[in-house]
RNA sequence: CGGGGCGUAGCGUAGUGGCUAGCGCGCCUGCUUUGGGAGCAGGAGACCGGGAGUUCGAAUCUCCCCGCCCCGACCA
């Protein structure tokens, strides 16, 4: 295939929208790939479409490699499977509803689940028909409350989403070690790189999943990996590994102490350190002496609400992501001023252990931090304004209803398989995989005959791959100063032949090598603007990122021709005779 | 939805009450130029986000609305 810069549908950007602030987003628009029409949704014009298709071919042919059967449903549905298995409303504001002239309620698909196994319950009834993955690629919608980083993440996007479909949990797990394979060689292919973490199932439901991560600065996941062993988890999947119980036999008994104004850690630690009485006298108290008790409300998606205690070391934070996730379907509200004159026992900044519990005045369910193990001696609230409790110790003095998981993870935290340091890191999720399991078979009566006769739930499998964000992924890790550097795969083209000088001869020549290579099966940009000068077709050529740059130029009277490796920039000058079969190889061996 | 910032031509921007809203890139015409975003000359292109108000006079001040971007809570 050739395009032809001279009446290629473009126009590159010399200064990138003042909006546009992640590296792909700046260069896709740059370039010419994409253009902004409503936030969070882009239109591709013919450079970035065609690395889309690109990218979207890859996906296809892997797919297909795999074993999995294309199918293909419709964006527009109707309301009733998503009101079966309850996601009508569990999906909240992020679903795109409407109506159609006789008031029926519709959407716009943000996800399949529902529509595959009602139509593998449509077909099959028969242990023998199974397993079965099928699979789409289809434009998807969710009314983000935040779209951002151009296509990295929008409101309309294109996922590759494919079902498996088991009679039992051993086949499931082998569908899935099947994605997992069928996922490697896909972002493999694509160039991209990645890391594979432990996640969490989030809204979807389930229990084994994983996630791929391209590791990028702009990524909107964190994760984290173990400098010893190969554990690698999404942060809300992150296991902190439990201390041994520790030796309080030495600790005096629990007393309370008055501490007026110390309602934060920090003032609390001060006082705690300031006063004579109070001093620790082998080292300074910090703040992870202290028991920090934070109080959330967690509304269930039947709309009940019911506060959830969390007693964790003073030094840490609970992260409300991970603690969605530990809830989850429940969403998680701070405890706010009403909540608090709800619940007198409560004391702000003054709460203890004491009150709480399931068994404690308060009734309030309270769970712990896994490091707060029996034996540990904590500095924490006397449940009165200005009192705290010191040499109170877990175990001896007071319990909890439960161990949650949920403390913000830290560069240098100990990894839960090993024990060594972990590391923090940030990726873009191109990929999810998991074992979703009954959950929708069961809503939608999905069920076939096993051999004995009788009738069983048959067990899912949900995967997904964002072709359009794989394509921002791509560009976020090809970049340098000068523009995109393309994987040859996803490029546009294989090779930008840039025609220059005021003399028809190199565009005569560019010409004809352009013919040649094209019947040979390569693909290539020519740059076959008169008139424009050499500087701009350079920079040009640059800024689209093929990974092959061919001048023709002032050395063809000397026959030679200069090619360029857009990723390192190195330059060979080939001659006139061979140049052809250069490129050949090049592009195909 | 909470916090922060911003709306002036396709893109980047100047303009804090005073004449016909200025500049660069890009675009059109002509001549020159042709190996790193060329030069000269002449052009086209802006309901200054929208509405209301204050004023002799508003891009500029006030109020309301709308939109956008970034950071947080959701996800491919």
């Amino acid at each position: 295939m050739i395009t032809r810069m001279s009446s290629l549908f473009v126009r590159t950007l010399r200064d990138a929208p003042a909006d546009a602030e992640v590296p792909s987003h700046r260069l896709l628009v740059r370039a010419g790939y994409v253009r902004r029409i409503a936030p969070g949704v882009f239109s591709w014009l013919p450079l970035g479409y065609m690395v889309y298709r690109n990218v979207e071919r890859i996906v296809r042919a892997e797919m297909d490699k795999a074993g999995f059967q294309e199918v293909h449903f419709p964006a527009l549905l109707p309301r009733e499977p998503y009101e079966s298995t309850g996601r009508w409303t569990e999906y909240g504001d992020n679903l795109f509803r409407l109506q159609d002239r006789k008031g029926g309620d519709y959407l716009l698909g943000p996800t399949h689940e529902e529509m595959f196994t009602l139509m593998v319950k449509g077909e099959y009834s028969s242990h023998k028909d199974l397993p079965l993955v099928i699979y789409q690629i289809q434009t998807k919608f969710r009314d983000e409350a935040r779209p951002r980083a151009g296509i990295l993440r929008g409101r309309e996007f294109v996922m590759k989403d494919s079902y498996s479909f088991d009679v039992d949990d051993a086949g499931l797990r082998a569908s899935y070690l099947r994605h997992r394979d069928a996922y490697v060689s896909t972002f493999d292919r694509l160039g991209l790189e990645y890391v594979i973490v432990s996640a969490t199932s989030g809204a979807m439901g389930g229990s084994a999943s994983e996630e791929f991560l391209a590791p990028t600065e702009s990524g909107e996941d964190t994760y984290v990996r173990c400098t010893a062993c190969d554990f690698a988890a999404n942060v809300e999947a992150m296991v902190t590994p439990v201390p041994p119980v520790s030796d309080a036999s030495g600790v005096p008994a629990a007393h309370v102490e008055q501490t007026p104004d110390t309602p934060t850690i920090a003032s609390l630690v001060e006082v705690s350190n300031a006063r004579a009485d109070l001093r620790r006298p082998d080292r300074d108290w910090s703040a992870e002496d202290t028991l920090k008790n934070v109080v959330f409300m967690l509304t269930d998606v039947d709309g009940g609400r019911r506060p959830l205690a969390i007693g964790l070391p003073g030094d840490r934070d609970v992260d409300i992501k991970r603690l969605e996730a530990a809830v989850q379907p429940a969403t998680v509200e701070p405890f706010e001023e009403s909540d608090f004159t709800r619940h007198r026992e409560l004391v702000k900044g003054y709460i203890g252990p004491g009150a709480l519990g399931e068994t404690g005045t308060s009734g309030i369910k309270y769970l712990l931090d896994p490091r707060v193990v029996a034996g540990t001696r904590w500095i924490t609230g006397a449940n009165t304004a200005g009192q705290h409790v010191y040499d109170l110790v877990a175990g001896r003095d007071f319990s909890a209803d439960g161990v949650i998981d949920v403390a913000e993870v830290r560069e240098g935290d100990a990894c839960g398989l090993c024990g060594a340091p972990v590391t923090l890191a940030r990726g873009i999720e191109i990929g999810h995989i998991f074992q979703l399991g009954r959950k929708y078979a069961e809503a939608l009566g999905l069920k076939v005959q096993a051999e004995n006769g009788e009738l069983v739930t048959v067990t899912m499998g949900s995967y997904g791959i964002g072709v359009s964000r794989a394509v921002a992924a791509i560009a976020e890790q090809h970049v340098d100063d000068k523009g995109l550097v393309w994987p040859r795969e996803v490029a546009p083209a294989d090779v930008h032949i840039v025609a220059t000088g005021k003399a028809d001869e190199p565009f005569e020549f560019a010409e004809t090598l352009c013919e040649e290579l094209d019947s040979r099966g390569v693909r290539v940009i020519l740059d076959d603007r008169r008139g424009v000068s050499p500087g701009v077709k350079f920079n040009d050529s640059e800024l689209i990122g093929v990974p092959t740059i061919v001048i023709v130029g002032r050395g063809l009277v000397d026959g030679l021709i200069e090619v360029k490796d857009r990723a390192t920039g190195e330059r060979v000058d080939i001659p006139v005779a061979s140049i052809t079969d250069y490129l050949v190889d090049l592009v195909q061996g």
